[in-house]
DNA sequence: GTCAGTTTGTTCTCACGTTCACAAACTCCT
DNA sequence: AGGAGTTTGTGAACGTGAGAACAAACTGAC
């Protein structure tokens, strides 16, 4: 994973021709560049810490929900109560895009929106697939939030045939075996499992082979694959799990703390 | 959080007497103890890094199947391969429950699940209620998972009326004012959101003046709670935005780097 | 009993992440 | 124009987590 990030220096010069296809809503690619400093000269972001990347997505969805309500701009104050950080920790995490905020003032919030976005990579969709169209994978199916988000599924894998050609969400449920065409042609590099766990590593494999890089694994059990696909786990019964540690210890005690 | 998780003098006695209503499976509770140290005194485990209990889960996944394969005993080497963590890090994990494990030996696999099992507080099983019966709510209440690490759907509640009285999951939807009702008699502590964004807040806000002290939200919002409530979040997108952020960085690389 | 081999538990060091605190830079009012 | 007030961006201090390395402690062979 930090092999495939280190030293990139044509990345940035893609990103400037992708921003120039899709025009921000308010303000131009070069807002808020000092004068007299080459665009290349001031590229900040190289190295974003993983820990700022797993926020930005929230810094996104409190930026699309202040910006329905009407706001224009926001100070970092506003901006991390609403996405429920600290004001320092929302400012440093935003000094690694770049300096996008006026001092005095705060931050044009659909200005700011965009840049996240494509810091992000979804100012245009990701196609997506999914294996395993049981409970779970209806409900991922079904899910509207993908779509708003930068995600369009394009297609519903299962193993058993009992389920092929039934239609969810609007897709046919196709057979596991299309995975390597359809990833192909559709050019898709996300794949979300949501098979029972003895299934789970032999759909990792078939992904990676189809050549898929980017896996989000929602069965119980830990995958392996090759350097250079990422994987993220969703587990359900390990957050209650956490939960229940932290239960377990405010628990017992408001009875005998009166004893002491 | 902190502020209640601080200085619990009696939490570890009421552990002990926990530990005695359910005998582990192999060896006594006072195994591993060096003689001449009271029980008292070598009680570990008194604050564990947030990180470690965050692997606890897992670790305790990982041994349940090594049982299921008929292990009996087993290295810190072969666990940490089976949990996909570095070795070093999960002996210094388990250093914080406890020394479990015989120097040149290896753990008990019967019994360290169960420490850990203890120590998260899954030995017997926590009242779970779920709110918002929509596509995830379904899926949440059908999962076998819950059942067999810990936890036990007692109830699903759904503000709509048109699906009050269908069955699913073997459980009756109910109405969701019955929430207060429902969680005194069962005392019920951990509460699941599976509802729209718009409705989560309130319904936090009813589970907490129920009594409810931890909340896991799938809904995409931020909720503010009360000190002394834990909530955690799941985010399917916020998964996916991850996961497309590194995408970005690796995509548009494999052509132009033959250039340079 | 002793010695070689194995594996845990722990210490030490380094890297990462969080928070504080403040200078720089902007707006607005007079 | 100048000064008061506001807010960003960042350097520095602090705390937490990860990994290497090793002493302590166990097993088994002879």
């Amino acid at each position: 994973m930090e092999t495939s990030r280190a030293h990139r220096p044509f990345r940035r010069l893609l990103e400037t021709r992708a921003l120039t296809a899709r025009t921000p809503t308010t303000g131009g690619p070069d807002q808020g560049l000092p004068t007299g400093v080459t665009a290349v000269e001031v590229t900040p972001g190289r190295d974003i810490p993983e820990a700022t990347v797993a926020r930005l997505p929230i810094y996104l969805r409190a930026l699309t929900s202040l910006a329905e309500a009407g706001t224009g701009t926001c100070s970092s104050e506003d901006l991390a109560t609403a996405a429920g950080v600290n004001s320092a920790k929302l400012r440093k995490d935003l000094s690694y895009l770049g300096s996008y905020g006026t001092r005095g003032v705060g931050y044009d919030v659909d200005y700011l929106r965009y840049q996240i976005a494509r810091e992000i990579g979804v100012t245009q969709d990701w196609p997506v697939i999914i294996v395993g169209i049981g409970n779970l994978g209806h409900a991922l199916a079904n899910y509207s939030g993908f779509r708003s988000r930068g995600f369009r599924v394009v297609a519903l894998l299962d193993a058993d045939p009992a389920r092929h050609g039934s239609v969810v969400a609007g897709l046919p449920v196709r057979a596991f075996d299309e995975l390597a065409q359809i990833t192909t042609e559709q050019d898709v590099a996300i794949g979300v499992i949501a098979t029972p766990a003895a299934a789970a590593q032999s759909v990792a494999d078939a992904m990676v082979a189809a050549g898929i890089t980017s896996v989000l694994n929602f069965a119980p059990t830990v995958l392996s694959v090759p350097d250079g696909v990422d994987v993220r786990k969703v587990d359900l019964s390990i957050e209650l799990q956490i939960l229940a540690f932290h239960e377990q210890r405010k628990a017992p005690l408001p009875a005998q703390e009166e004893t002491a």
